[in-house]
DNA sequence: TCCATATGCAAGTATTTGTTTGCAAATATA
DNA sequence: TATATTTGCAAACAAATACTTGCATATGGA
């Protein structure tokens, strides 16, 4: 198998999705973040370091503490990529394939 | 571990991304997805299946064969999720920046 | 009916993931 | 300097992933 190192990844779990959430409300270190899970130090430490290879947030040392930050920027590759399908199910496209129905039928 | 089937999970892979994209421009069956990728019908057949059970495509049996139509409504869940963090990234973010800037200074 | 096609199911394998516990190292503080 | 704090590293483990190959089954067409 191959290591996955991508936005796509990062997002894909749910403890991870909480943290990316709440570094982009305050950058913080690592027992800050853990604390607020039921989950061990070591469980948050592994998905930060999952998080700071997919490039999605940086750590800063500080003396003994590793302070973390969101790089929000590296979601602009999902949101991109999902964006191309959008047309698909937003109202916007909803009224264009009105638009061009009654187009076609016009043109008959 | 736990069986995660959300769109985040439909979305974490490469070739269920690619699977998506074709089905999206296209419905079709099984082989026919499978001849187009370097790997084993079994091996698609799984991401297929995953996909499904993710709800991002919906299987439809004619026969003897099975058509996958991309359900691409479902990556909403996504979209929403990355576009609450999109301001800031976003030129407009920029932008907006720039003028609390601004007001500051001259408030100063 | 016979054969090709479309697919599922099962077993097997290597790797990754998500998690824990215990211990070591570095830094800050009293 | 002694102690508390912040963190990393390593080992362990169960479950999931991403694949493969081989065989079974159902359907469609000659």
């Amino acid at each position: 198998m191959e290591l996955r190192r991508d936005p796509f990844h990062a997002i894909a779990d749910p403890t991870r999705r909480q943290i990316i959430g709440m570094l982009a409300q305050k950058p913080q270190n690592l027992n800050s973040l853990a604390e607020q899970f039921d989950m061990s130090r070591q469980a948050i430490s592994l998905h930060v370091k999952i998080l700071n290879e997919c490039g999605i947030i940086t750590i800063n040392q500080i003396g003994r503490e590793r302070i973390c930050h969101a790089k929000l920027e590296k979601l602009e590759e999902v949101s991109a990529w999902v964006s191309q399908y959008k047309e698909f199910w937003t109202e916007r496209f909803a009224a264009l394939e009105k638009h061009l129905e009654t187009i076609k039928s016009k043109s008959k």
